[in-house]
DNA sequence: TAGATTGTTAATCGATTAACAATC
DNA sequence: TAGATTGTTAATCGATTAACAATC
């Protein structure tokens, strides 16, 4: 069942921001924080950020505010931070291996398991202990190991093809860094990061401010 | 000036999926498309992505459409890919080597002078022949090459810092893939890659899909 | 000319902001 | 209790979709 159906996108996307600012909080010991505050952090509005919490709950208290501690917990949840999530990566040139290396990630409970790489100079490497296969073991590899994320890190012309392959071995969600619209089950889970989309927009703006 | 000032955010972000859609039926020889069939292969709705160009300027012709190439030069020029950006890349661990490697930004006019490290055992290295230097050669380097932006791909502990130093090098734009809100002036313009806000979103989908 | 498809206005939908009663 | 701040409804704003006259 999806608890949270009718709750949009651009609720969603403003959620990890939340949990950012609140752990910064935590670092802080801050205690307690009004929608107030924290739309002075954030830059959201305290309407919109009492809207979207209450979406998921009444996290606060009237009077008072919210517990920086079970904001911090509740948004883990919301989010699934809590579930462990197992990763693979597939394609270990210099975008795979930074995600490899990149320890915030696991803080938040996600593993990589291993790396998937079609060049055999880099096959048997290991990035950190995380281990660089042959891509033709993936189906053996997910056969032993429950992988709920493929995240896509190969040149776009093999992108539609590991897609196509993890998908067959059971991944229900990828992670695509490759700069196509896959074509998957709607079922499956699709999220992009498109790095030419970000680099052009920033490119327009520029432009814009220069004239 | 600011020519397409009142032009929301929404309309700008989609302008790269067009870009690239446009591209591909060069690739195919198509020199003609309608709203309606640019609507199947983009997942926009035509009469959107017919109010979207408009913004900019009547690329089509009624009862033809619009001419592929017409588009991709205009959108080429609205998008300022046909400035010839130059960038350098701050960190030149494994995401700003990825960086440096990806080959699709130059071919969008992108030119990356230079990375920057702190790390000794990186300086003097070369990325295809983008040269690793000294952090410390920023003011230097930028002195001597006018440089358009700077991507920053060092740890988050290290952006701000070097968010300050590169704008008081005079860079006006930031590509910033730190997971932090860097506090720049607001004439400067930042575009950041939040991986985790990726991350996250995608680990929220797969909780709900799951359940 | 007839058919096709744009450019553009109007209608709808959804998201954000404002307001305030509830309540800690 | 009085003050503060939430949760939630109503008002506003902006973005998307529908419709159609203009025109190639």
């Amino acid at each position: 069942m999806n608890k949270y159906e009718n709750v949009s996108m651009a609720v969603i996307r403003r959620l990890p921001k939340y949990y950012r600012y609140i752990n910064e909080l935590i670092e802080k010991d801050v205690s307690r924080i009004s929608s107030y505050e924290l739309s002075k952090l954030t830059g959201f509005t305290a309407s919109q950020i009492r809207q979207d919490l209450n979406n998921f709950g009444g996290f606060g208290q009237q009077g008072y505010g919210y517990s920086v501690e079970v904001l911090k917990d509740e948004l883990a949840k919301i989010l699934g931070l809590d579930k462990g999530y197992s990763a693979i990566i597939v394609g270990a040139g210099n975008l795979g291996q930074a995600i490899a290396n990149y320890r915030s990630f696991e803080d938040r409970g996600f593993r990589t398991l291993a790396l998937f790489e079609k060049n055999p100079k880099l096959i048997g490497l290991k990035i950190r202990d995380i281990e660089i296969k042959d891509l033709d073991d993936i189906e053996k590899f997910t056969r032993e190991n429950e992988i709920d994320i493929a995240i896509i890190t190969t040149p776009k012309e093999q992108a539609q093809d590991v897609a196509d392959k993890v998908v067959s071995c059971g991944i229900r969600a990828i992670w695509n860094f490759a700069p196509i619209d896959l074509k998957v089950d709607k079922d499956i889970i699709v999220e992009n990061v498109d790095l030419n989309e970000s680099l052009y927009t920033l490119s327009f703006l520029l432009k814009q401010n220069i004239k």
